[in-house]
DNA sequence: TATTCTGGTTACCATCAGGTAACTACAAAA
DNA sequence: TTTTGTAGTTACCTGATGGTAACCAGAATA
């Protein structure tokens, strides 16, 4: 899911876009945001995603830095997921690709037809 | 290549993550930036990258509006691509992730290893 | 006793991304 | 006459991606 031969680029830049630059990556810190919450909740907010592509996902986003993992000793297990300062510094960026986005987007609905089979990944879902 | 779901999505910015949330095209639009660029520069600037997926994300992004096409009718023929307002409203987000990057990751480099396989995006290039 | 609840992991399978090599047109140069 | 150069396109093939379903522990609940 990471680019390996982006990640061991020379450029800082490249890098950067092997560890983030995918798509669920930036749907996951967006829900996230500034809260703390659970896996299953992820799983059930986050649509279409699978369970073992979230857990790789949480999981990468955990090593890479940007994501807190806090396991409770409990039965049935709770962990909770959060972003850490270098999680939350990102969020500005991906508020002006949203600024960017409705700038500029054309055409967003050809026919405003099938509003239903949209999703919706927004925080406030 | 684009992600036909989340173009689909009714939320901006799912939408705009399903049309630039890919590993190549913030890469070509980092090496393309205010200049105009021919197809066999880009092919050659932009290592790991063949013509065909090439030809596919430019295509892409000229249909999304973040870039223009000029096609010269001569043969050999001759194409120019530069980025539009759209595009160029991007390069802002991506100078922001390279300043993101650059202050938070951590240990770039482990070892210092093999510093010659690495690969440079960078549009100084 | 059987079920539920959580946060995953694993095996298996289908789809898809992406690479390579060959091919196109036509003019100019060798 | 053959080669070169440009900007792709196409067929073919392989490896990666990602989905599904089953399974785990172990306490609490029915």
């Amino acid at each position: 899911m990471r680019d390996e031969k982006f990640c061991a680029s020379n450029c800082s830049f490249t890098r950067a876009i092997g560890t983030i630059g995918n798509k669920w990556k930036p749907i996951i810190l967006n829900v996230i945001g500034t809260r703390t919450i659970r896996f299953g909740q992820l799983d059930s907010i986050v649509p279409l995603i699978s369970r073992k592509v979230l857990a790789e996902q949480l999981k990468e986003l955990e090593e890479d830095g940007l994501l807190e993992r806090l396991a409770y000793k409990e039965l049935p297990p709770r962990v909770e997921y959060k972003l850490s300062e270098k999680g939350l510094a990102f969020l500005p960026i991906l508020e002006s690709i949203k600024e960017w986005n409705c700038k500029y987007e054309v055409a967003p609905m050809p026919g405003e037809a099938d509003k239903k089979s949209r999703i919706n990944y927004a925080r406030t879902l």
